[in-house]
DNA sequence: ATGGATTTTGTACAATTAGGTACAAGTATT
DNA sequence: AATACTTGTACCTAATTGTACAAAATCCAT
């Protein structure tokens, strides 16, 4: 009896009910619907009742789902019940701007370290970090047992140093470098790249 | 006799090829086959080989395709053969990342102008912009027709912004607030949020 | 030059996956 | 007690992907 494999296509859209499901705690929600969460996500009820019945029974005919309940549930369901420690490759706007970002702390991460191969830039303060050699970056995150990186290094080193990612451990990339990644099947890779996503709409205009 | 609906996870897919093209021909490459393709964007030949022939037959028996070909006719169905005016709203360190981002003038895209409602924040430069009221925001994006707006406000305010830009006229929004928008049909909106995007690769850690 | 082997596309067909519809059954409201 | 609401799921339909191959183009050995 082994457990059902569930697609990626759901768990996909977790991470988006679990976010709005937060923005309904927040503003005091105690319980709600698929047709009322579906509206907040745009995403259809049915689709929505299928996607959490597919880990469990929980919600309750006629009043829906508890909110906290789905939260702890979803949290659980995606592992960010934890908080995941994270580096950050590549110490320019991007990097900075991860660095300053308030949103990780409350949805399961936590920035440990920001790497870059640039001499400049090592050793120089961004927040309260401290930017370290690319070269020990390997090292570190063996070290440490770092499972997830951001990687924002130009296109051309990207590659280079996702491997060196990969060898140290790392199983999952999120990529703001414009370029796809090589990486084995057991490494995930989210790719974000502004003009991919704009190019997407293009089409439609 | 209309033109077959091509699926939206297609469009989704060309913009993929298009980058990983046109990274070949700048390799001084000049053909190119599905095999291959396939093998650096991460999708079967076969998936490649009929998301292209949707759009006419482009590929020749025994060669493959003609890098320069392929890239003209993808920036043709995807409507950056021209540059796109696009707004960014938000002058936090994401809004500053995006106005210093050198990758969209070769993606179609070019930024006009930079908003933010911080009285503090308006009439500084950033690069080679002038922040700009979000009040005169409006105004500004109908008189310039500008269609594609980047929103990097904070989540509270980012529907608010968003009604005003889809009442100004702008039919995509690349969305970098944590927050899903409501928006009229006719609008295209996709989601960049670092969390969220973290969020789809720990459940398989 | 030539002919067989190789490469590669585009598509027909099959299999799989994803999404929509409908409703029994439970819960809440009036 | 009747009405309204809502879930979870069975069933159906649509969309997506995989498989296989004819046909065309190229390559290569002689």
């Amino acid at each position: 009896m082994s457990v059902k494999k569930i697609p990626d296509i759901i768990i996909g859209r977790l991470p988006v009910y679990l976010r709005a499901l937060q923005r309904m705690s927040d503003m005091g929600l105690k319980t709600t619907s698929s047709q009322e969460l579906g509206e907040h996500v745009g995403i259809s009820a049915a689709q929505i009742r299928k996607d959490i019945s597919q880990f469990g029974e929980f919600g309750k005919q006629g009043t829906g789902y508890s909110i906290q309940f789905l939260l702890d549930k979803l949290r659980e369901i995606l592992k960010v019940d934890r908080i995941w420690d994270v580096v950050v490759v590549g110490a320019g706007d991007i990097g900075h701007a991860l660095a300053n970002y308030q949103g990780f702390q409350d949805r399961g991460f936590h920035i440990t370290a920001i790497f870059d191969n640039d001499k400049e830039k090592v050793g120089r303060q961004i927040g309260s970090f401290t930017v370290e050699d690319t070269e020990v970056m390997g090292e570190r995150i063996k070290a440490a047992g770092v499972k997830i990186a951001m990687l924002t290094v130009p296109a051309p080193a990207a590659q280079e140093v996702a491997d060196v990612l990969v060898q140290a451990g790392v199983r999952a990339i999120l990529n703001y470098a414009p370029i796809s990644l090589n990486v084995p099947g057991n490494v995930k890779v989210q790719y974000i790249d502004p003009s991919t996503h704009l190019q997407r709409m293009t089409y439609y205009l």
